[in-house]
DNA sequence: ACGATAACTGAACATTTGTTCAGAAAAAAG
DNA sequence: CTTTTTTCTGAACAAATGTTCAGTTATCGT
């Protein structure tokens, strides 16, 4: 009979994932070779070859995980409300789950010039998804009169491109904590958004 | 005699830095070789190495001169003033200033990671440097009771951050002027940083 | 214990990499 | 024109690249 499971897939495969990540995050996609992941896993690099057909789709499969697991998190922490407080929400919710993931959130969007076309067209498009939640919420409140916006397409970009900035910059164990850089941040786009 | 000056050098070493820096922006300095370059200039690889010790330094050289410029650009821009003024001819400036130069601005925060150590220290000074003329103008405000800002570091990287993210999407003959999308980021940045 | 299959090794492959250098070509200086 | 110096070619170098695959090893189901 066929084997239901491998004995190790379960366990290289994964770490080959998590070692990618971490060094194309470290070194850059084309800087690093399957013999460096390779060698971080214990592995020779042909190994890498049952776990993916070659490395550029290795490069997308963690890009496109990373997209659906941001875009399943904020479904589930996405709820109703006036559009002030969906917009706290999801500001609060965007550095806090981007913190927790910095090396996927850094390739995610350093690395897109190194996906083929198509590649790139698919994680485009679940970036663009992400994007149009917060558009969705900004529309809302222009709509409800909660907030002033010349634009609510730059709005959109401009928010999380401020937001994204955290991930340059802070480290924990630093002066501010987590929460209250949430804060901050929190009330910068509130005030940068209402009148 | 010494020849005061090379005869095509000073063609050839402009050209060179303009191939690598469209190059290095397009694809990545790690992707890019040095043929590629030196195809681009029209002449063989070796002949790179009349214009630049290594590959490294190449980069590092961009991205100096880069940095540079900006803030000597800024020198001449910044004036006196009250902070809510300054801070509109610093918002001003900077989406102007690097929308003119996309490839320059891309590689000078995109291929930190492949400096080498004492290439990226001083880097990483100058970009400093930068990152506390803003800071400057923020602390003005906040003296003078013109801004309310809970921590003027913080404000500083997020409004640079905002700043930058007009380069990933803005295209001249887009539907918003460079002029309009100026007055629509100096909106919020100027409500993201007064009460 | 045995046979089947999944997981991996280790070597090989054709290319491509950054860099060097002797010598040719070109241009300026005398 | 002759000499000197700059600029570039063209070939060469060792090392590293992504990928393939026949064969070994380990693990499972029976």
């Amino acid at each position: 009979m066929a084997r239901t499971q491998g004995s190790h897939s379960d366990i290289t495969g994964p770490r080959i994932r998590s070692a990618a990540l971490r060094l194309f995050a470290q070194h850059g996609y084309a800087a690093v070779s399957m013999r460096q992941i390779a060698k971080e896993v214990g592995v020779q690099a042909g190994a890498l070859y049952n776990y993916t057909p070659d490395k550029q789709s290795l490069l997308h499969s963690l890009m496109d995980r990373h997209m659906r697991e941001l875009l399943a998190a904020w479904q589930v922490e996405a709820g109703d409300g006036d559009a002030l407080s969906q917009l706290e929400r999801f500001v609060r919710f965007h550095i806090r789950f981007h913190m927790q993931r910095p090396d996927a959130v850094f390739i995610a969007y350093m690395e897109l010039r190194n996906l083929t076309e198509e590649n790139f067209a698919a994680i485009e498009t679940l970036r663009r998804a992400y994007e149009y939640a917060l558009e969705a919420v900004l529309k809302q409140g222009v709509a409800s009169g909660q907030f002033t916006i010349p634009d609510t397409k730059i709005a959109t970009l401009a928010v999380i491109a401020m937001l994204n900035g955290v991930m340059t910059w802070y480290r924990s164990g630093g002066r501010l904590s987590l929460e209250e850089v949430e804060s901050v941040y929190w009330d910068m786009v509130r005030k940068s958004v209402t009148a």
